[in-house]
DNA sequence: TATACTTAGTGTAATTTAGACACTATGCAA
DNA sequence: TTGCATAGTGTCTAAATTACACTAAGTATA
């Protein structure tokens, strides 16, 4: 399974689950509109009534580090490399993983499912459309949910979530990290949009175009929108090189 | 030892240590003139050449929660109870405590030195007069030292202290968490000298006076210092009421 | 006892940033 | 051809940031 993983075990056991430490990613996306996250649900298999709904995750391999488990979670469920990705942080109460129904989850993919388990969170962003959904097995089917309408997840992955999006609202509060939730051409108003969805609140847009076209870390693209019910808009894309620059001169606000 | 555990388990088995999971804590103080973190040694008995420093720490009981373990560390090292308290991150390099003189101390204090052992780093700040430091023992003892002072720590410790001074600093400019550093009254000169020494950098004494005394969470206290070789400064305390009005109102900026 | 030393405590001006606000332009749809 | 939707643009005001220098009040020391 992970074939990913370069760094060789020192001792000779043969890679194995730990069973105590497991990852759990928080998947965004956005689909020019919503903030999405990519959510598995239990299938159909059960007789139980109410489908669960939870972030992808797993036992970590005792070979593996932290972020690479979470970049191997990312990439079995969406065949993404190289992915923006950051931890969020670990989530260990003893009786996260206690409650009946995600007990029964738990006896269905665990080899030992009373187990203490701390997971570590992480989040992540994604291009929507570079993504290869893994087709919905027996176990589990993958599902991208607006992030507005997830009310409750299994374990403490309601909990994991929220604090995903803190993380997230804080890290675009200093960096412009959006740009990976976005193609590589895409139209200042999308960008504002994706602002607006992630702090889930109204930006001026005059004020937000300033802003943003100060820091010169957009270049414009000879080309516009098509067969778009409105004035088209001009293609622009992320310049890393200016980027980094910026970030040389201790750059660090990005606030709205 | 974790007498202060009120949470029971579910299971009728006797609370034990998860050997795949620890607590690390990084426990910051200031002395007025440099920001310290309390560091535990591990003693004269081995024969090694250079004694090595390590973050106090410890296995967490498969009964208590993230928080509460850290709790536990912190309180058997300091006495103290019901401080700041917040958790930096998960560090989990299969490699992190792989080295000879990482295996060497681990043998001498854990029942199964060689398992992967992720662990939960946390941050506190305490007032180092309020700390009663465990006396020395034979296997460790507890000192304060200078942040710029350490150069290397054992098993990922060293790189553990910066991630939390880096989510120290981070904090600090958005919230005013130095007050837990400093005794009840303190001068406003004290809380400055508090922030350089955080932040790295020096800052302009007018502007940190009047930024402070604006957001109005200082109460002035109609006593002074006494016995200091210069103009006596007005003593202050921290005004937890004004504060949290504060909060309410969406207060997040206190950058310097 | 006078002088040096140290930190306390204070204000202003210039620049930058944040926030509020309204209209014309351009393409498609009806 | 009218309506609709989003693109794209500038100014004014208030607030925040930055830079900057002197006097005050104690102790230490010569």
């Amino acid at each position: 399974m992970p074939e990913k993983i370069t760094r060789t075990p020192k001792t000779k056991i043969k890679p194995q689950l730990n069973p105590n430490i497991s990852a759990d990613c928080v998947i965004f996306g956005f689909d020019f509109d919503q903030l999405k996250v990519l959510i598995i649900r239990r299938g159909v298999d059960t007789n139980s009534k109410n489908t669960r709904m939870a972030l992808p995750g797993d036992l970590i391999y005792d070979t593996e580090n932290l972020d690479e488990a979470a970049a191997r979670i990312l990439n079995e469920l969406t065949g993404l490399d190289g992915i923006f990705l950051e931890q969020v942080g670990a989530f260990g109460d003893p009786n996260r993983i206690k409650t009946k129904g995600d007990q029964d989850w738990l006896k269905s993919i665990r080899a030992k499912p009373e187990a203490r388990v701390v997971t570590v969170a992480y989040y992540s962003l994604v291009k929507m459309t570079d993504c290869v959904l893994a087709p919905a097995s027996f176990a589990m089917s993958a599902e991208w949910v607006a992030v507005h309408d997830i009310k409750e997840l299994a374990f403490d992955h309601f909990n994991i979530l929220q604090s995903a999006l803190k993380k997230l609202k804080e890290k675009l509060d200093t960096q412009p990290i959006g740009f990976n939730l976005l193609p590589e051409k895409f139209t200042i108003g999308q960008l504002h949009k994706l602002y607006e969805a992630i702090l889930d609140k109204k930006i001026d847009k005059r004020n937000f175009r300033r802003k943003i076209i100060k820091l010169n870390i957009l270049t414009n693209l000879n080309e516009k929108q098509t067969g778009v019910a409105h004035k088209p808009s001009r293609f622009v894309k992320f310049n890393e090189k200016n980027y980094r620059k910026l970030c040389e001169q201790g750059f660090n606000n990005f606030s709205f």
